[in-house]
DNA sequence: CTGAAAGCGCTTACAG
DNA sequence: CTGAAAGCGCTTACAG
């Protein structure tokens, strides 16, 4: 056995942890109160990995100085040092009463020793983990990255932890949320709107809170941009511009947001009697929006705008209509859903509709700081209207 | 009260729990063991949530059917169901010895009911938590997305689980590691390049091993991509297409990976002979790059090759070539750094440098899983060779 | 306000 | 192989 470092210490068996370190080891539970240890001589205890108690410390095996150990001081270590109960420093922590004298003894002898309480021992009394889980389908799509990094700021924001768990090629969304679940996270949140019914059908049937983000499924709480409204401010606009043959590039796996986008821009287009143009993505990039919107522009009566299901889409269309020496906005109008921040860039300049997430995500983390305080979880969908936001593309 | 359904059970105060359901109170301490249940009329007790025990269900105080409650579920549970030990239960689930019949009845009891083990609880005894904590600075750089999201599959795949701790304005990194400590994480990576120095000395004192990614701080393990071999091969790719006047378009925030580029780049042109002409991007972004590329197209003596920091810089300054109506390569060649998915667009085809992320990733998680399984963490960078790209901006 | 005790759900020597 | 017991580090009624 080499000299004990202490960035090997964690990992050495219990036992001889205590054996080297000649830390306490409890004779049962509970022993270990001040009064007890104060009866052994032990009040007001050195820092952990110092020598402690009686006899001759048997870990100073060689000369070489054993610096402190930074971790694993426990509550138990504090409340030695401060001369208190175990109980009193976890209250100092926590929310209880603790006396003005009692607190600063505890802080000065936590600061000293750098204790903190470890989360994971502190959420299994069954106080919440702080945990929150974000479950993320859709790793491929620029605005679902947005999404996930503006989620992480919220929840680094209103002080928890994310606990990220992708859907990966060998685990579904479900197995996923199962060993979220064996953390105990606070609550879940499934960001993208890939993920089937049935995998959200048997999410409501947990305990857990569980959230949809983006997606309006219902019976599941949750925010989404209002994407039914999109279509139809989107659909509305470009008629006022004066567009006539109207053609939307939807997507092929026919998401909840996709369908209410063509919905609202069906209906913008029926109220003014234009008839609805299509054009189908074959996959889910700039790539597919390139290819449909080729298609599109080779047909016999050519649209005069493109409605993109989202921004991707629309700038494969802006790199298509290029490639047809169409002039954009003149020759043809072209609209994306997302914002994403490319769209704003000047060799793009993206008209757009903006799905204005920071409302969304305030409203997501107030649902998740009600399931915290114990409200039941919400069982309603808040949609968010998205802003039309206008650059060159379409104007 | 009114009447109790699954979803808030969980919420329920501990005491009513067990009182409204009938579950056993706990008499004392391991009092809750098969033979002592059994004793008591216990074993192959029924569902969590239905009636156990002798005596009327005190919770049945509706007609209302109450459903089996699908979680809190304990080890205990499976142990009476099986009429096995709360022992042999964890060691079924764990890598403990058990019988082949033993098994085969846990594995029942444990499907009936539903059975998961707490991770939390689990963890506290010393195991690992399976916990990898992500600290991510640059939250603004699209490279550290796909970075960011590479390392989220990669964990997932490994049957681990992320917290992912961004810096936010609130909360430095230091900060941020202290909370990802609390949850007792089984390893810490850096990524992103603008942690300081300071902060990263910080983290190495602790005992919880920390890896950096994309960055080679000495003493501190990590991978990184060999920034200075990136430069170098650039600088030669660009020299040997006979560009003479060469720029480099730099970050503000120096960091280790753009000072080691420019490094590289500058052997490369010193041993041709030619000059190192250079541009400060004063924001890290595409606009950056277009405006340090304006300034630079902008001089008498303008340079025919630009090597930019990154890709997002190399972006910026395409469009600025077309505001400048340079053709590219033929006036000026431009180089990127990254290889970012835009890159490959038909729209841009810039020729870049790809830092092979893949293989990063995978020598990162070999480092974690050795930390997992005992060892002690490394303290060197593995480095990563980067691959030239030849698209159309500089061929 | 404070401390002793019991408990959260698990694992792991220990002794059969 | 198996079970009883002790322990992980915390919190929370309970009784002063």
């Amino acid at each position: 056995m080499p000299i004990l470092q202490p960035s090997s210490l964690h990992r050495t068996p219990k036992a001889l942890d205590y054996g080297t370190y000649g830390l306490c080891t409890r004779v049962h539970k509970n022993a270990r109160s001040t009064a007890v240890r104060a009866r052994a001589g032990l009040r007001n205890s050195p820092l952990p990995g110092e020598s402690r108690g009686a006899g001759a410390p048997a870990w100073r095996v060689s000369t070489r100085t054993v610096e402190p150990v930074k971790s694993r001081v426990t509550a138990q270590h504090v409340a030695d040092r401060a001369g208190v109960s175990r109980s009193a420093v976890s209250r100092c922590f926590g929310d209880g009463q603790v006396s003005d004298d009692t607190r600063k003894r505890i802080e000065t002898a936590a600061e000293e020793l750098g204790y903190r309480p470890n989360a994971i021992a502190r959420s299994l009394t069954g106080r919440s983990t702080g945990l929150v889980a974000l479950l993320v389908a859709e790793m491929d799509n620029p605005h679902v990255d947005i999404v996930l990094k503006k989620l992480l700021l919220a929840i680094a924001e209103a002080d928890k932890r994310a606990l990220v768990i992708p859907e990966t090629p060998r685990q579904d969304v479900t197995e996923s949320t199962m060993h979220a679940l064996d953390y105990q996270v606070d609550a879940i949140v499934v960001v993208g709107g890939t993920v089937s019914d049935r995998v959200v059908g048997q999410l409501r049937a947990l305990d857990t809170p569980v959230f949809q983000f983006g997606r309006q499924l219902a019976g599941l709480g949750g925010v989404a941009c209002d994407s039914h409204l999109g279509g139809l401010l989107g659909g509305q606009f470009l008629i006022r511009s004066g567009r006539t043959r109207i053609a939307y590039v939807t997507k092929t796996s026919s998401t909840d947001s996709n369908q209410r986008r063509r919905a609202g821009l069906a209906a913008a287009l029926g109220a003014a009697g234009l008839p609805l143009l299509e054009e189908l993505s074959e996959d889910n990039s700039f790539e597919g929006g390139y290819n449909a919107a080729t298609r599109l522009f080779a047909r016999l009566e050519r649209p005069d705008a493109l409605f993109c299901f989202n921004d991707m889409f629309a700038l494969g269309a802006l790199q298509a209509a290029s490639a047809f020496r169409l002039r954009v906005p003149e020759d043809v109008a072209i609209l994306g859903f997302d914002d994403i921040p490319m769209a704003a860039w000047p060799a793009f300049a993206l008209s757009t509709l903006r799905p204005n997430l920071d409302a969304q995500i305030a409203r997501l983390m107030a649902m998740i700081a009600e399931v915290c305080d114990g409200a039941p979880p919400r069982r309603t969908v808040d949609l968010v209207v998205p802003e039309l936001v206008i650059r060159r593309t379409a104007c």
